[in-house]
DNA sequence: GCCGTTTTCGGCCCGACTGTTTTCAGTCG
């Protein structure tokens, strides 16, 4: 196979388990330590630099030996040595002396909402309660209430955020969330008292799971909207109602909160609460420098007169930085970004000409051709790929070449009434089968106008061999575009094990482009490794994976994806018109 | 434990809400 160098396969999935090792290595340092009642910024140190590693791409063995890791921001020098005695030996002493001196499963008693490391501690102090099943049984027996600081209501709370625990903590997809979100704000926004709602926080920044909404409203009265928002569920869902701010629990589960504001202050409080914390803890560093505060209701010189508030570009004004995008709003980095005038153009919807993977009543999608293609010309596309699954997939109703052939007929004749107005490309989703060949001949590939690959079967083969398998595929001379890249479905299944690096650099010796598929289980290039890839030279593609045309609209969550990368038109297959497109593939 | 245009010590975000208190501690975001 041409462009796969022997030996060239590295450890680039270790350099993540590595990295996730250590990272929670880390997280569990903070809790113990918090639990014993440690300085909070000492806590706070492990904390912050346990989320330094999280979105590392290099392995941090790596980073330790080139001696960069001292200059990363948060590893100072106990950190840094901690560090090395993980690369020495695969554990950190601090967290193997704190494991022994607790009970193993202490630490998820902080997994229980409403009890924090003082309650624990106390728990742990007076009743020798080390567990959540210990702390259950404590509470039933009613041994809990009479310790200082607990009460009855208390006991109720507790019992309830264990229920919680139990019926399994989980964060929401993307797309879900939205479509609460919308419901929601739908029903704030016909309130007489509601002059705009909006929401914030992590939906806001387009991430691909939410834990929780939060939901913002100008109001110059509050009281009745809160009556109108606490009622939208039974009353033992309230988590909590007071004037300004109230939570509740969606089906019992998934935790929504709102606030009130002023106008006057609308704009901060959506700068604030839409976050990310690294975010906003850089722009209050910055307000200070600058002899100013920063909080949710504004932007205030030292004499506490308010410079900004309404909006949003105020805010950022006021520090002087333009407006940074939401979905950049993560590491810190984007504000060095803004400060250079190098912040990416925000991708838009209407900078997109086309869908590149779609599926058919051919296979195992429900709409047919003539119905695709008039959906994709009603949203303004200049062409859609029809990306039906290959023989292989027996359970999708593959295609056979019998069958694709007659499939690219129909096409031919379809576009013949488009008088040149529209494109239907003919493709196929075609499967990279287990040794790297695909499903279809050579001579039929060469056919189409698009051809799409994917891995569909056979996920946990070593690293190794799945790399060089990717690899193979993507050096196929017909293959345009490689889906779902690391075949993750959020929440159920982990990508499998490979090296990105060596698959990024074939996808760009290649020029076959990553695809950022849209589909909200998927999302799959992550915006950490879209971006990756981006910086390696390759090129993306969304792709919608529609299999109805109601998830067309999915298009707009590979849009956040394609922000959150800081990823524009330019370096994406749909940005592309008909014409580039064409001489393109 | 980190960090520095207030720089090697002394800060480190802080406001809203709840529950247990009787003026405040804990939790959360």
């Amino acid at each position: 196979m041409q462009g796969l160098r022997a030996g060239f396969v590295k450890a680039g999935s270790m350099a993540f388990e590595d990295n996730q090792k250590l990272l929670a290595i880390f997280e569990e340092i903070a809790d113990f330590l918090e639990l014993q009642g440690e300085n909070i910024f000492k806590v706070k140190a492990y904390q912050k630099a346990a989320r330094g590693l999280e979105g590392l791409e290099r392995s941090v063995t790596d980073l330790y030996r080139s001696g960069e890791l001292q200059s990363m921001p948060g590893f100072g020098k106990a950190l840094v040595e901690k560090v090395g005695q993980f690369v020495a030996t695969g554990q950190v002493e601090l967290h193997q002396s704190l494991k022994a001196s607790f009970p193993p499963e202490i630490l998820h008693l902080m997994d229980i909402p409403g009890l924090g490391a003082k309650k624990a501690s106390v728990l742990y102090r007076e009743l020798k309660i080390g567990s959540v099943d210990a702390l259950e049984a404590a509470l039933r027996a009613g041994l809990v209430r009479d310790l200082k600081g607990f009460g009855q209501r208390t006991e109720e709370k507790l019992l309830d955020g264990i229920a919680q625990l139990r019926q399994g903590e989980q964060r929401w997809l993307l797309g879900r969330a939205q479509k609460l979100a919308d419901h929601l704000l739908t029903q704030l926004r016909a309130l007489p008292a509601v002059k705009c709602a909006e929401a914030a926080g992590s939906l806001r920044r387009g991430k691909e799971t939410v834990g929780d909404l939060d939901l913002l409203v100008i109001t110059a009265d509050a009281a009745p909207v809160m009556d109108a928002f606490t009622a939208m569920v039974e009353p033992a869902h309230v988590l909590m109602k007071g004037p300004t701010k109230s939570s509740l629990r969606w089906e019992g589960r998934f935790q929504v909160d709102l606030r009130c504001v002023e106008e006057s202050s609308f704009g901060a409080a959506m700068q604030y609460f839409t976050g990310s914390k690294d975010h906003n803890v850089v722009l209050r560093g910055r307000a200070e420098r600058l002899s100013c505060k920063l909080n949710e209701y504004g932007l205030f010189d030292c004499l506490g007169q308010s410079l900004a508030g309404t909006d949003e570009e105020g805010i950022y004004a006021g520090l002087g930085l333009p407006w940074i995008a939401p979905e950049l709003r993560e590491s810190g980095q984007e504000i060095e970004w803004a400060e250079q005038g190098r912040l990416p153009i925000r991708l838009q919807p209407e900078h997109l000409h086309g869908n590149l993977h779609t599926h058919s009543l051919w296979s195992d999608g429900e709409d047919t051709l003539e119905q695709l293609a008039a959906e994709a010309m009603r949203r303004g596309y200049e062409y859609l790929a029809v990306t039906d699954h290959s023989r292989s997939m027996v359970v999708a109703n593959g295609l056979t070449i019998e069958r694709l052939l007659d499939q690219g007929r129909q096409i031919e004749r379809l576009n013949d009434t488009f008088e040149g107005k529209f494109r239907l490309l003919w493709g196929s989703e075609c499967d990279i089968l287990g040794d790297g060949s695909l499903d279809f001949p050579e001579d039929i590939l060469a056919q189409l106008d698009f051809v799409v690959v994917a891995v569909h079967s056979q996920f946990q083969m070593p690293p190794e061999a799945m790399t060089e398998r990717i690899c193979k595929a993507m050096g196929h001379p017909h293959v345009d575009v490689l889906a779902h890249p690391s075949g993750r479905i959020l929440g159920k299944r982990a990508g499998y094990q490979a090296d990105w690096e060596a698959i990024y650099a074939t996808a760009r010796e290649h020029n076959v482009a990553l695809e950022i598929n849209c589909s909200t289980h998927r999302l799959d290039l992550s915006d950490l490794a879209a971006r990756r890839a981006h910086d390696c030279g390759c090129w993306l593609s969304l792709g919608t994976d529609a299999h109805s045309l109601p998830e067309f609209d999915n298009l707009h969550l590979g849009v956040l994806q394609a922000r959150r990368a800081g990823i524009d038109a330019s370096r994406l297959l749909n940005g592309l018109r008909w014409e580039q497109l064409q001489a393109r593939c």
